[in-house]
DNA sequence: GCAATAGTGTCTTTTAGACATTATGTG
DNA sequence: CACATAATGTCTAAAAGACACTATTGC
């Protein structure tokens, strides 16, 4: 039947609409390392990983936080939209992007059926710098902690004045079976998208150079060594670490002064 | 205003068609190690990567090859979708299934506006014992040779009759960015999806236990170096591999034989 | 000078690379 | 018994782990 009509005769009669679709949401876990402040003057700041979630101000999950995104359009890959959410919400562009998984479990979403395809945003401190774009009216971060033993994620998000928090059995192959035995403040099921992107970028950091993304352009070998702690949860000898990242960098001629110890040397990735 | 109605409310009159929504299909790349028998009875049979296509019977693409695959239903997930499409081609259950990538390229099919949520399955020779699924009237196993070179991916896929080819340009930071610079025989930009799939496993054995999926339940410590060494394209030190992987096995009691030569012992996963 | 961090040296332990040698069933 | 593969031993080279030591700065 259809090779009695040619090609362009069936895509004129193509009829999309004998199939139901879905809509397609792109959503994006925005990482970043935020610097707390030391009152010592020798001493370095903190730091600790962090997340920026939105406030909802609508239904469903009215007043509970979720991970920035929106729906994809027609004219754009979910890549495309993932950007230009991430344009909306910090004004940014040229940042570090990646897709994450899939969600698709059909009732996911209570107002219809909507897949989210995540993304992962990794900013580095000299993005920070940047005010929040016009959609970030509810928008913030929050500094995450969190411990993992045989895929059992228990992360806690804190800013301000509010501290969400959540378990996540993580099935990594197959992250939509993800068991979430508590949470208390994220919407749908980004507390399974969340502890995914954790995975994903705790796996990465050990053979990839993730963590480039995670420091300004020019950075003290601290500051890097800092990124890996902090989202490996582990302290790591320095003179190891120097060894290991060594390829990967290029000294420049400047260093980092002001403090009351021995200045360091600013390097950039190779 | 939204304020002032209730959640039941707003969902009752939630209206999906005030956005556009696109198809999404699920697409698997089927990856199996095919094993050419030797004519010399003492010889090991050579081993190939290779790959399940499906011809296309109707527009578009009418006569070329493609992934196999189809429309998600709203009642189920993506993974579903595509483990529902494996049943159909292959007639397996319980394979090893993992979400590769999702594709979205607006114009990537010339039919409408659809997304293809892509998988990799691993068959194990176990596996293909069993005969073929109803729909796999056109379906065809291709063994596979590759070159990759600064992720330029040089693949053909050759069966008894037909011999396909691609050349992608592989961004493995963002797949749909891919250049597919020769094609002859795939459909839609199922290269890309494939040279991914293939850049996916080399990495992936490496770091994980993947190769396991492309061995029966017990194997001999030969077959599972040929799994790394097809896969790789490299030959690897018989000592260096099994001092590698000894963590992962457990030896059984059993041996094979049956060949001219001494009998290898059968090992099963730990 | 002291506190705090920067940067390096070095010894030990572990892992990987490269062969070489011994073992064994089947025609 | 010869062929082809199985399995292991061993020497060397490279990488990782664990500390210790020296170098600089601002107050």
């Amino acid at each position: 039947m259809q090779k009695k009509i040619s090609e362009k005769e069936f895509l004129e009669n193509y009829r999309v609409n004998d199939y139901e679709r879905p809509s397609v949401a792109a959503d994006i876990v925005i990482f970043t390392i935020l610097d707390k402040e030391s009152d010592n003057y020798r001493k370095l700041g903190t730091k600790s990983l962090s997340i920026l979630l939105v406030r909802r101000g609508g239904y469903p999950f009215l007043g509970e936080w979720a991970l920035p995104g929106g729906f994809v359009k027609p004219d754009e890959t979910v890549g495309q939209a993932a950007t230009r959410e991430l344009k909306e919400e910090t004004n940014l562009e040229n940042i570090y992007l990646e897709q994450l998984y899939t969600f698709s479990t059909p009732n996911r979403d209570p107002r219809a059926w909507i897949m989210s395809s995540s993304h992962l945003a990794l900013l580095n401190s000299d993005n920070l710098q940047v005010q929040s774009g016009d959609d970030a009216a509810d928008a913030q971060w929050f500094t995450m902690e969190y411990s993992c033993e045989e895929n059992l994620y228990k992360i806690s998000f804190s800013n301000a004045d509010t501290t969400l928090s959540t378990v996540v059995k993580l099935d990594i192959f197959n992250p939509e079976e993800s068991q979430v035995i508590e949470n208390t403040g994220l919407a749908f099921d980004h507390a399974k998208i969340v502890a995914y992107a954790l995975e994903r970028v705790r796996n990465k950091l050990e053979y990839s150079q993730l963590a480039f993304n995670l420091v300004p352009e020019k950075f003290t070998l601290t500051e890097l060594q800092n990124v890996y702690e902090v989202i490996l949860n582990e302290t790591l000898f320095k003179a190891a670490f120097r060894r290991k990242i060594a390829p990967y960098i290029e000294e420049t001629a400047e260093y980092q002064e002001g403090f009351g110890h021995r200045p360091s040397k600013l390097f950039v990735r190779r």
